[in-house]
RNA sequence: GCGGGCGUGAUGGAAUGGUAGACAUACCAGACUUAAAAUCUGGAGGGCGUAAGCCCGUGUGGGUUCGAGUCCCACCGCCCGCACCA
């Protein structure tokens, strides 16, 4: 008997496969065609475990619908511009396109042993010229349909690495990399236009069955759809001797947008953001409000740096008035927690009902009036803001002393019928949702194709000038990338071009695009990556939409939202069918593979992590190998190199081979949640291939025959069957892989004739083949199969040879188990209960008293109740 | 603060409202071996009991049901997303 030997068996395989290119993906509709995708790595140089379990999971689903006789398309490519590469640059040396390429060619290297099923015909990387060149392409065709615009908008800039930072970059309110404090700036920017279809992104989410509710909530709150009332307020103009201040000419009315109009006679001020216009204008008149809004302006934008911020207003000496009441008159305060970009960029102040304006309030001696108690009431200190919900009973106090608003159920549509009927403003919806800016200020990303001529203004680059390369060289020097700010932007020739225009000199714009817009399209150009335009249409419309998308939750929604966006857009300039309005018709997000931290502590007490080779486990304690120590264990860790609990996926085929770590990654936890890689998991799914391996050798050379034992066999072979397929098919692979291990128990304990045990053992090899594609090709092979076993059609299971003739019935009394009885399947009820009421464990049970009923559920429980 | 999810043996986890703990790890015992490894066989939720068996048991407390890990209500704990969003 030869041993189990995965190293040559899988190099075997895999060559075999690459001869017959199994996995080439050709367009043909004679067959039902299904398009399976993982979400493309980012070139980092080493590929994770993380990606294996990702790629398994796409590879099982793959390799499943090609058995089940479907035209599979499964391709990988690379998501290669970005930061990390100018990062390497700046610190290492070297170039961004050198450093990404190479990575890719060892990603390559490490992830083809695993066996993937892909066709790596279509293989490209989002730094290829011939991909961005089409992205450029899509950008001018998504220009002139409007889906892009050019405005001032207020970013994170870091004063020293002198580039625009995305807020994860900014951490505590200064750059991730330069440790500046970085200045809120405005910027002239490129803009995709995703705001005009929040509504739409939003309503066809409920659509979506085969997303995960969480991803699809996650989306909506993103979008964030509100209905309010938009009025606006008229500001005072003043008698020369008051010491108020009469508004700057043109700033006569205040918009202000909001989504409690039921608080509207609560109100007692008017907030304006420090970039709204009215602001902007008095600090251009006077120096303290422009030191106030300076100082307002400054921190990041990120959530963390404006929790921290203290409410910090200026009070203008402009006041206006009440539009329910127009000898009413309030402040009107510059204030730093209001956000320009949401609304019109002010508010009402309603400090007795919204915390942040309690706050405020508390702090500059505002009048807190509860619009919720009855008018003689209304002035009671409150402690803190009590906010209503959006059906409470409203009083109108002030001018409408004592008068219930409110009649319908929600209180909020009330009061914007109430204030529409009254002349106050109107009904507006509002999106949390704003236009995705993509201008980056980096050298490693896909440069935006338009010209910026004198004459001209922004001119569209013509097509036949793409792509617009990114320069490798400056000036035939190597370009310098330890100098801050964008190569690009100091190149001595790459900014000089002809405008397309009326051909003067001009200058090329220098910011490149966001990396999201690579990922927000690869889909659809793999279903045509040789294509001259970013698709071919009989491509597209033959293998769009992606049956099924995998991936990471943290793509939850930027990503998968920016490429919904896409998708529409790509329809509208005539690159997709309209059938891919939404590209993935399924989505399914895999959980991480974590890993056990081993620890100790030093001397002064900072923790040591040791490697798990460094480290002993016993009895669930964990001992170093040097010296005994004991180690503080921390199960189910994410994977960090600073931890040294990072596994490597070329160290485990090493070791064992693909196919157990293919086996591993699905077998122990539900898909979606986490697993935990274990030394002792790896090992023992090695073993369990291993007996497999031995198991159908020996059945492969056993005699033929049949015995007594056949049917039973091929019956446990038909539940396999059915149970195997129920899990691949509905991403059940732990459920399916514990079903196959008690299948491997039956079938090597079974005393069935050797025919049975080929057909049961030819059976296991298929239904383990998604999962170890090497080992069930060697087993295929070994009982004496033709062909490839990644060929052969799926088993498909028998209902008549699925059913048991006699089954085990527990008999409950009043709910507790008590005995149970082996019937035949189809006896009648009556028989059953007499039967059941006639075991000794039931009568003594019973203990002489009468049964008042007797509930038998065929097959499944029979219950006496007393 | 708002929104969502999850609590089951030592551990990862199974259970269309119908025998809770499948399968796997760790553990224990036995076989084979001079021995170890490998392999094979078996055991195992907790308590009481020689045993048959009985009692308890899916975060806590209630409820619905002949029957609840599963459905409903309240609470506790953990995890995730969003957040000066007007």
């Amino acid at each position: 008997m030869t041993r189990y030997t995965p190293a040559e068996i899988e190099a075997k395989w895999q060559a075999a496969w690459e001869k017959d290119e199994v996995f080439k993906a050709v367009r043909d509709t004679s067959r039902p065609k299904y398009y399976v995708l993982e979400m493309f790595p980012y070139p980092s140089g080493r590929i994770h475990i993380g990606h294996v379990r990702n790629y398994t999971m796409g590879d099982v689903v793959s390799r499943y619908k090609r058995a089940t006789g479907h035209n599979v398309l499964h391709p990988m490519g690379f998501d290669a511009f970005g930061m990390p590469a100018e990062n390497a640059a700046m610190k290492m040396g070297g170039h961004p396109k050198d450093w990404t390429y190479s990575n890719i060619d060892d990603m390559v290297t490490q992830m083809k042993p695993m066996g993937f099923s892909l066709d790596w015909s279509r293989m490209f990387a989002t730094c290829d010229p011939e991909y961005y060149g089409q992205q450029q392409a899509l950008f001018l065709d998504f220009l002139e349909a409007g889906l892009v615009y050019r405005k001032n908008a207020v970013v994170n800039w870091d004063p020293v690495d002198m580039t625009v930072l995305a807020n994860e970059q900014v951490i505590d309110g200064k750059g991730w990399r330069s440790d500046a404090e970085v200045e809120r700036r405005e910027l002239t920017q490129w803009f995709f236009k995703i705001s005009d279809y929040s509504d739409e992104l939003l309503s066809a989410l409920e659509t979506m069955d085969n997303w995960p509710a969480k991803v699809r909530l996650m989306q909506e709150n993103w979008i964030g759809k509100s209905r309010g009332l938009q009025f606006a307020f008229s500001t005072v103009a003043q008698p020369e001797d008051n010491d108020k201040i009469s508004p700057p000419e043109g700033h006569d009315r205040i918009e202000v947008y909001t989504t409690r109009p039921d608080t509207l006679m609560g109100a007692s001020f008017v907030g304006i953001s420090p970039d709204h216009p009215l602001a902007k204008q008095l600090e251009r008149d006077n120096p303290e409000v422009a030191a106030f809004c300076a100082a307002a302006r400054k921190g990041g934008t990120t959530a963390e740096a404006i929790e921290k911020a203290d409410k910090m207003g200026f009070d203008t000496g402009i006041t206006c008035r009440h539009p329910f009441d127009t000898a009413w008159e309030l402040p009107v305060y510059i204030a730093n927690f209001i956000l320009m970009e949401y609304g019109t960029g002010a508010i009402f102040g309603c400090p007795a009902h919204d915390e942040r304006d309690f706050e405020f309030a508390t702090k500059y001696g505002l009048p807190i009036t509860s619009t919720f108690l009855p008018a003689e009431d209304a002035e009671e200190v409150l402690s803190k803001a009590f906010v209503p919900t959006k059906s409470e009973t409203v009083y109108y106090n002030r001018g409408f002393a004592g008068e219930k608003l409110q009649t319908g159920a929600d209180g909020v549509d009330a009061a914007v019928d109430f204030c529409e009927a009254n002349g106050v403003g109107q009904a507006v919806t509002k999106f949390r949702l704003r236009d995705w800016g993509l201008s980056r200020q980096r050298y490693w990303g896909c440069p935006i194709p338009v010209v910026h001529c004198e004459t001209c203004g922004v001119v569209p680059e013509k097509k036949e000038n793409l792509p617009i390369q990114l320069p490798y060289d400056e000036g035939g020097a190597p370009i310098d990338f330890s100098i801050p700010g964008n190569p690009l932007d100091r190149h001595p020739t790459w900014r000089n071009v002809a405008c397309p225009s009326c051909g003067a000199p001009a200058l090329r714009e220098t910011d490149t695009m966001d990396t999201f817009v690579d990922s927000s399209w690869y889909f659809a150009r793999f279903t045509a990556p040789d294509a001259d335009t970013p698709t071919r249409m009989e491509d597209a419309d033959y293998w769009m939409n992606v049956d099924q998308y995998i991936g990471g939750i943290e793509h939850a929604i930027l990503h998968l939202l920016y490429s919904r966006f896409f998708a529409r857009g790509m329809q509208i300039t005539g690159h997709l069918p309209s059938k891919s309005i939404e590209p993935f018709d399924a989505l399914f997000t895999q959980g991480m593979v974590t890993h056990a931290i081993y620890s100790t502590q030093d001397a002064a007490g900072r923790p040591v992590y040791h490697y798990p080779e460094a480290v002993e486990l016993k009895d669930g304690k964990a001992f170093l190998k040097d010296g005994g120590a004991e180690c503080q264990i921390v199960p189910s860790a994410k994977m960090s190199k600073s931890k040294n609990n990072v596994v490597d996926p070329v160290n485990i085929i090493d070791s064992y081979g693909a196919d157990t770590a293919r086996w591993f990654v699905l077998s122990d936890s539900p898909p979606e949640r986490d697993v935990e890689w274990t030394a002792s998991g790896a090992e023992a799914t090695f073993k369990h291939l291993g007996r497999v391996f031995r198991i159908v050798s020996d059945i492969a050379a056993s005699p033929p025959g049949t015995t007594a034992d056949d049917a039973e066999l091929l019956k446990e072979m038909h539940k396999a069957i059915h149970d195997v397929t129920m899990g691949v098919d509905s991403f059940g692979f732990n459920a399916a892989i514990a079903k196959l291990y008690g299948f491997t128990s039956t079938l090597a304990k079974s005393k069935a004739g050797g025919d049975a045990k080929r057909e049961a053992a030819k059976t296991l090899a298929q239904l383990m083949s998604p999962m170890t594609p090497h080992l069930s090709e060697e087993l295929w092979t070994m009982l004496g199969q033709d062909g490839l076993i990644t060929q052969a059609s799926w088993p498909v299971a028998d209902p008549a040879m699925m059913v048991d003739d006699t089954v085990t019935m527990p008999i409950q009394i009043n709910g507790k188990r008590r005995a149970e009885i082996s019937v035949a399947k189809d006896m009648p009820k009556e028989e059953v209960e007499k039967l059941a009421l006639s075991q000794d464990a039931v009568i003594r049970a019973l203990d002489g008293a009468v049964p008042k009923k007797v509930i038998v559920v065929p097959g499944r429980i029979v219950n006496v109740v007393v």
